[in-house]
DNA sequence: CTTTGTGAAAATGTTCACAGCC
DNA sequence: GGCTGTGAACATTTTCACAAAG
C-alpha cells in the first residue's frame, strides 16, 4: 500500500511529540493529545497511524515507545545518516550547530567552502572542505545527504559538482529551482525562508489563521 | 472571491522567478517556463494566476514587470515590516544577515535574548535587547513580526511574553507546538528543520522523489 | 503555431459519524 | 465514560482536454 505525502508529513510531528513525552511515567497517549500537541485533529491522527497497523488501544490510547519506535522506523530506517552543508556562512555555521539534527540521527561531519580563509577550519567536529573537493570526500566520509546554504549566484558550480557526486538527496536553502533533478532524480526539498514570510505577511493582512 | 492557499504557497515562488528574471531584456514569460522553474506544471501556474484576473496574452505570455507588481501587492501589501528575532544564538545571527529577508521587504531590526553578555551588543544594525523588554521595545519600533529562534526549554517564557505583547505574526523554528494560537489568534507558521530531514530521509530510502 | 483560460474529471486529503472495544 | 478504527461524505487540489485568441 501507497502512504499518502501528507500523511508521511504529519507522522513526523507525532514522533516529535512522542520524543518528547516518551521519558516522562506515561505510557500511552490519545489521538486527542497528539492532536493538540501537533495542531491537527484526532481523527487524522487514527488515519495516519492506521496506515501502518492497529497499534492503538481502544481506551486507552497508544503505547508511546513502541508508537514512536515504529514512526522512527518508517521515517528513517537507517537511523544514522552523515550529512555535509555546502557554504561555510553564517547559516552553514547554525546549522551545524542546530542540536535536533543529531537527535534526529543526521550527522553533520563535513562543510564544503570555496573561501580559502575557511578551508581547514573547524566548526565543532566538522570540517571545512575545499568545494573543490566534494565529490573525493563524499565518497571517502560516506556521505549521503547534502544541504545547500550557499548564496545564489553560487548556483551553477554547485549543481555541476552535485550533479557528478554519489549524493543521495539534497535540502535546498536556495531560493533557487535547482537542475539537478532532471539529470539525476534524487529528491530535493526545498526550503524558502522569505515564502515562509511572505505566507505570513499573507496571513496577517487577510486576518487568516491557517498556515 | 477565496483564494486557495495552495495556490497563495504557489505564487511565492512564481513572484520568485520572476523577481530573477526581471532586469533581463526578455519582456514576456509562458506559463511553461514560469512551470519549469518552479516545480509545478504549466496548467497550474494558468489555473493560479487565473484567481487575480486575466494578464496572460494568448500565443505571448504574461508581462514579467506587470505580474510580478500583481503578486507582491497580493502577498505583501504592505510592502514593508518591521521584525524581530526572538533568541541571539548561531540561528538567530545567520537569521538577522540573512539576505534574502530585506529584498523581499521584511526588516531585521531588533533581537532579544535573555543572556546579559548578548545584551547591548549588535548584529548589523540591529541591537540585541533584554527579552525582558519584549514588550514595550516592540511598540516602540513598531515591530509586528516575530521570528522565534530560541532552545526548546525556552518555550513557556517566550509564550507568555508573547501573549501579551502586540506582535501579528509568528515564525516558529522551534520543534514545539506554541499555545499562542488559542490564546490570541494570530498566525504562527512553523518551520521545523527537523522534519525536512526525516521527508528527505524517507524519501531517499523509498526511491521517491516528490518533496 | 503558440499559449492562455477554463470547464470537467480525477486524485488527494479532511471531516463526519458511528460501530465496537476496554 | 473514553477511545480507536473506518467507511462515507465532503473539500481541496491537480490534471486533462480543448476552445478561443494573438
Amino acid at each position: 500500500m501507497d502512504i499518502p505525502f501528507a500523511t508521511i508529513e504529519k507522522i513526523t510531528k507525532y514522533l516529535r511529540c512522542l520524543k518528547r513525552i516518551r521519558n516522562k511515567k506515561i505510557k500511552f497517549v490519545s489521538s486527542q493529545t497528539l492532536a493538540e500537541h501537533t495542531n491537527v485533529t484526532a481523527e487524522q491522527v487514527r488515519k495516519d497511524l492506521a496506515y501502518f497497523g492497529k497499534f492503538g488501544r481502544t481506551g486507552t490510547g497508544y503505547n508511546i515507545e513502541k508508537l514512536a519506535k515504529k514512526l522512527e522506523k518508517i521515517l528513517n530506517p537507517k537511523l544514522n545518516w552523515n550529512v555535509c552543508i555546502i557554504g561555510a556562512g553564517a547559516l552553514g555555521h547554525a546549522l551545524t550547530n542546530y542540536p535536533d539534527f543529531k537527535k534526529a540521527g543526521f550527522n553533520i561531519i563535513a562543510l564544503f567552502d570555496g573561501d580559502p580563509k575557511k578551508i581547514g577550519n573547524k566548526i565543532g567536529t566538522a570540517k571545512i572542505y575545499d568545494v573543490k573537493k566534494f565529490s573525493a570526500i563524499i565518497e571517502k566520509k560516506e556521505i549521503e545527504i547534502a544541504i545547500i546554504a550557499t548564496p545564489e549566484n553560487a548556483k551553477e558550480e554547485i549543481e555541476q559538482i552535485i550533479a557528478k557526486s554519489k549524493i543521495k538527496g539534497i535540502i535546498n536553502f536556495t531560493p533557487l529551482t535547482l537542475d539537478i533533478k532532471s539529470k539525476r532524480k534524487i529528491p530535493i526539498i526545498d526550503v524558502d525562508l522569505s515564502q515562509k514570510m511572505y505566507i505570513l505577511s499573507y496571513l496577517i493582512t487577510k486576518g487568516k489563521r491557517r498556515q
